[in-house]
DNA sequence: GGATTTGTCAAGTGGCGACTTTAGTATCGC
DNA sequence: GCGATACTAAAGTCGCCACTTGACAAATCC
């Protein structure tokens, strides 16, 4: 059924470049934060940041073990936003598939 | 190649609830600016402007005919979305599926 | 032609979001 | 224990973004 809300998290998270490149970095590799910032420009501070925003959408997982908290990514939490835009693929082709029908006019 | 700052574009386009319920409704069939203002409570210039990033971030085509703008969905838009989701899914797969290497470990 | 509909443009407002700095807390290595 | 590492928490700054208002332009309708 696809939450409002929950599309709204994922894709806003997505939205920002650093976030989309910290997860490049941990689909590849879980990572602690520190291992992140390292190749960044931005605070450690600024990434814990992301990392919370990442968790909240549900993309990535972190557990801290010791001091170090460990980041993974949760690969389910994509599939929100893919099932969004699969609706919308469907809603389109509905329009041309429908045996029957004229294109145009409605419904 | 996914350039960079066309995906920023169309996640961040899409990361608006608005901006959604503008795509949802125009998959469906297209629509004038006005018909599309009228289930929402914004303003006409409100609606304008979403259109506006929506059509730079490839998402949608609008067509001026008269006075009235039609907008359709660019289904081709989506692709920019699903291809960088497609190598995160990618890149995390490998991890795994690599016959005769170890899972943790570097490489 | 005159009123209405449909959209455009420019400017302003308010809030949120990304980021920093500063200060503090736990954990690890020796 | 001591210093270094790895975060955490809180506060402040700044710019952008969604949205509004108001004035204007151009089709369309009668």
């Amino acid at each position: 059924m696809l939450k409002h809300a929950a599309v709204d998290r994922v894709f806003r998270a997505l939205g920002d470049p650093t976030r989309r490149s910290i997860l490049e970095r941990i689909s590849r590799r879980p990572a602690s934060a520190s291992e992140l910032v390292r190749p960044m420009r931005v605070t450690l501070a600024a990434v814990v940041q992301h990392l919370q925003v990442l968790e909240a959408s549900g993309l990535i997982r972190t557990e801290k073990v010791g001091r170090v908290r460990s980041c993974r990514v949760r690969p389910e939490g994509l599939e929100v936003a893919e099932r969004w835009i699969a609706q919308r693929r469907a809603a389109w082709s509905e329009r041309f598939d429908r045996p029957g029908r004229i294109l145009e006019g409605r419904s």
